[in-house]
DNA sequence: CCTGCTACCTGGTGGC
DNA sequence: TGCCACCAGGTAGCAG
């Protein structure tokens, strides 16, 4: 379930074995995922050692010491699995020997030192891409991304300027990754159960308090979630090195006709579609 | 420019 | 047990 959260995730639980790292070898399954992998990939890649891995709304960014960056999106369905020095893989071996399902293990890299990762994705809508570092911020999938949630930036009043005279649902733009970037369908939801706000109002309609309400339920949901997902990665590592899922307790999402979460409210939580996609809220207290 | 719809791809689930 | 429709965390591309 990659939004923010678990992206950043994955990030805290890949650095350990990336930085720092020289890249050994680059297996590529397959020619491509959501789109081609770009020319001679692997060739580029092994060499190279990852100075830091970063994270940018849902991207994962691998600077190079050649100053190209491995940019990586996991898409709906990506995930990564740490294999340890000692797991000994053979050569063409992708799956984990603990593992079962490695049928769409598409990447592995390896590390100087032993330790190697795999990419996971059974829908392929993730992708990897290489970019020069320099001004990645306008290589065209960075060139719209919107502010970063966590950042110092988002405040009610920047929220009331991104939203203004918007007439698509507070949903709708809150999914939008031009204007925030990182939150996706589950978080919206639970953000707008936590500060009490309809999915279906006009974003341009927010007062000044409910935008700052807003905010800081935005900022508070995905450091809960991010919390969360550290836990979850002490126990995966142990488990099987698994990363890219964690099990959350959610106040709205998939909670169709259970209680609302919200202290005092006895509102049950309702599912509608919006744009195609699944909102849950508590009609209740959400206004 | 804005908004909403479709497509991409596979797997899990629930109804019959 | 099998079959099938429907649903799923994202986003690029396109039509209006």
């Amino acid at each position: 379930m990659p939004e923010l959260p678990e992206v950043e995730t994955v990030r805290r639980g890949l650095a350990p074995v990336m930085e720092g790292r020289r890249i050994e070898s680059v297996e590529a399954r397959r020619p491509d995922l959501r789109f081609p992998f770009p020319e001679r990939f692997a060739e580029r890649l092994v060499g190279r050692t990852v100075t830091s891995l970063g994270r940018r709304a849902k991207y994962l960014l691998a600077d190079l010491d050649d100053d190209e960056v491995l940019v990586m999106h996991l898409g709906m369905s990506g995930s990564f699995r740490v294999e340890p020095p000692d797991a000994a893989i053979a050569p063409g071996a992708f799956h984990h020997p603990r593992s079962k399902a490695a049928t769409h293990d598409h990447v592995r890299f390896a590390f100087a030192g032993g330790a190697s990762i795999t990419y996971n994705d059974p829908r392929r809508f993730g992708f990897m891409t290489l970019s020069p570092r320099a001004n990645l911020e306008a290589h065209p999938l960075f060139r719209h991304v919107g502010v970063e949630p966590l950042g110092n930036a988002l405040d009610g009043a920047l929220l009331l300027k991104l939203f203004a005279d918007k007439k698509t649902s507070l949903k709708a733009a809150l999914l939008d990754q031009r204007l925030i970037a990182g939150l996706g369908n589950i978080y919206v939801c639970e953000a707008l159960n936590r500060s009490r706000l309809s999915p279906t109002r006009a974003a341009g309609t927010l007062k000044p308090s409910q935008a700052e309400a807003l905010a800081s339920a935005i900022r508070a949901t995905l450091e809960d979630a991010i919390a969360a997902g550290g836990s979850t990665l002490r126990d995966f590592a142990h488990a099987d090195g698994a990363l890219g899922y964690f099990q959350h307790a959610f106040r709205a999402y998939d909670r169709e006709h259970e209680p609302c979460a919200t202290p005092g409210c006895r509102g049950v939580i309702r599912r509608i579609v919006q744009t195609g996609r699944s909102t849950f809220f508590c009609p209740e207290c959400q206004k």
